[in-house]
DNA sequence: CGGGGGTAGTGTCACCCTGACGAGAATTTC
DNA sequence: GAAATTCTCGTCAGGGTGACACTACCCCCG
């Protein structure tokens, strides 16, 4: 029993908000199996890794994030996937993890191997990526509730509005921009205000800030209770 | 890079709640590496096994729990560990799941390879797996918090009182039983009357509930935001 | 140059949840 | 029976939130 081998990898859901979106990184694979069909980008874990490290450099090696390996984004682990057939090579067990990062322009040569795709049009993937990708897609929503995982989405000076829209993008819902306002601006360590203000806009200037030290939202940012199966 | 092959096991934290407090099943090794020190129950991943075969097939070798394969308590992944040194015979990955199951009579012979330990006199175990203990308690904590978890540690039966200790054992704070008993009774689908009470014990016979299917806290039960630690 | 439209932020108010208790109900123990 | 113990309901003040009126400030356009 303990002579079964794993070939061990790492899978990424890279995720961002773009056009008030949600977008997913995903990468056109070049090799059997299911080549030609799109993947969430990995890769295998070398001799001396661990996972986190593998994580880290495949997020560098896609997207080019933090050259000095310093990524400014956000990066934990989902969990492990090792049905037994979810490769038809063999047994592979991949560790997903989830990783957050701001928009970013697109390279000025646009890669058709490697690219964004908003996640609500995206259908089908290689493996059991379609679930890896639900997974975490439900991780950042989950998260958002409880920590400052939405700064993540935004650049290193953000408006509160930017915020809200990261929300709204991903939890799929509206939110009331003056009680939101009030909400993070009153949460101790959320947000840094750097008393700078956005120019050009219409309407009023908006206050720029900065990610605070916190961690986690106290009290908790709740959203609706999803739809209640009546008993 | 490829090549690089893994031996993949599971590894179980295992909690229940004894005496107001919180027990770990940990087992004695009984061979190398670390033979003679304690750890957590474990096992490899069998050729045709996904992971949580391999979980629920361990947990009952080593609990006993529903011997036709229904485990009536808790069972989820907690997350990958994979340090290149973390196993001395080479790279072992090892997915570790957290099990809750409620307080249970010590089998007629003790097993003295096998018991229930409080976490809180816990110190050194074999592998990471002190890490992997620390990591499945925090989870339990935070769990607690969103979810129902709290009754997959209460016997099928179980009081408000009961429910309440699960809490105050795990969080190790005190809870005010008025205001914990109005919380969860009025959370929808929590606990299930059975209008039956206990008997025997002093004070005012406590009505026996059971299960409810909710699985979420709305609203959720937020204890004390932990001791910041000021930056 | 003075409105008009649009966005940012403040203020207000009612409602719900929670923590902090008081008090009564139902049982065991002395 | 009286005291002790425990469960359960009730009350009340304070904080957080949803809903929304209103002000502040900018761009655009005539």
């Amino acid at each position: 029993m303990r002579g079964n081998l794993f070939a061990v990898g790492v899978d990424l859901v890279v995720l961002t908000v773009r056009n008030d979106e949600l977008y997913v990184l995903l990468v056109r694979r070049d090799e059997k199996p299911f080549e030609g069909t799109w993947g969430l980008p990995g890769g295998f874990v070398a001799s001396d890794e661990d996972l986190p490290d593998t994580a880290a450099r495949e997020l560098v090696a896609q997207t080019g994030t933090g050259t000095a390996g310093r990524v400014s984004g956000h990066l934990e682990q989902l969990a492990g996937y090792a049905a037994p057939d979810r490769d038809p090579r063999g047994r592979v067990l991949s560790v997903a993890f989830l990783a957050v990062l701001p928009d970013m322009p697109d390279p000025d040569q646009p890669d058709v191997v490697s690219g964004w795709h908003p996640v609500a049009d995206v259908t089908e993937l290689a493996f059991d990526h379609a679930q890896i990708l639900a997974d975490g897609v439900e991780r950042a929503r989950e998260t958002l509730e409880y920590t400052t995982l939405a700064a993540a989405f935004c650049p290193p000076e953000f408006t509160v509005t930017d915020l809200r829209r990261v929300y709204e993008a991903v939890w799929r819902t509206e939110i009331d921009p003056r009680n939101f306002s009030r909400k993070v601006t009153s949460t101790p360590g959320f947000l840094v205000p750097t008393h700078r203000h956005v120019t050009g806009g219409p309407g009023r200037p908006a206050q720029l800030f900065r990610r605070g030290p916190a961690t986690r939202l106290h009290p908790a940012m709740l959203r609706e209770p999803a739809v209640r199966v009546v008993g």
